[in-house]
DNA sequence: TATTGTTATACTCTATAACTATA
DNA sequence: TATAGTTATAGAGTATAACAATA
């Protein structure tokens, strides 16, 4: 317990919200990282997996579309989830599968929902339900206006 | 014209706060970086520049610290700074520089404030004056917490 | 011993471009 | 023509580990 006690400095940042967005998702997203490192999965990773399995039968081109990653970009994750034998590929047509969950993944996504439940509660703890609710509309109301 | 219409997928994590701030922050980010990209600077090195400019004397450790970027990283931020004529350095003691930024930084920060300022509203405009002030306190509460 | 700056290295995520095959 | 999947490649940004020099 040094209690070094930093030097605060003047932020010119500091008020602007989409600095304040940044520095908080960046440190909640280095935490979740963290706590998902025991699963072998990303951030990333899981999200897409969880996305699999509550649509099944999707192709990644439509899931990448829905999270905002770009095909060049899904198509690796899609190979290492299936390496991992997380999920499996059907043909839909000649040019695209349609992504099914395995059994292993039914095993798998209930850890990842409870971690990502404590995860959420560990950061948002430290505001109340209404705030919580506020920030919750707040955030979808940023989203449809990008 | 295509108005394609994407299929709406069902959003396992739409419920996480911490998935929607995320994908906020991404986009804003994503922007913000496009908004920059004329001033030859990435989010992260006008950041580090406005920090240096408002705290003339620190040394590189001292700001990385206030921005949560580790020294290991901000080393060559640094470097390319005062490779640009950004910011020129000083020694504090043997170990260590002062930084300071140049008069050619000075034609610049203002512009960078005047871009991120325009950006902030683009992003936040959505929000009212009220929801913004709230935005900005919760924000707050979540950065001490972590 | 702790701190500063630095280099090397690797990982995650993202971006563009180009290609094949199919609709 | 547009779309799906893939590969190659590059660029941010971050992380750890190690090192020399200094406090």
């Amino acid at each position: 317990m040094s209690e070094s006690r930093e030097k605060l400095l003047i932020d010119p940042l500091a008020p602007f919200l989409g600095y304040q967005l940044r520095r908080v998702s960046a440190e909640a997203m280095a935490q979740l990282a963290s706590d998902l490192s025991m699963e072998g999965l990303s951030p990333a990773l899981a999200t897409v997996l969880l996305m699999i399995e509550a649509n099944p039968g999707e192709t990644q081109a439509s899931i990448g579309r829905s999270l905002g990653i770009k095909r060049a970009n899904i198509a690796p994750m899609i190979a290492k989830l299936e390496d991992d034998d997380l999920i499996y590929r059907e043909f839909a047509d000649g040019r695209s599968f349609r992504l099914y969950c395995s059994d292993r993944t039914r095993t798998v996504t209930p850890r990842l929902m409870r971690i990502m439940k404590r995860h959420e509660d560990k950061i948002f703890g430290a505001l109340g339900e209404g705030e919580k609710t506020q920030l919750m509309r707040m955030l979808a109301a940023l989203r449809h206006t990008e």
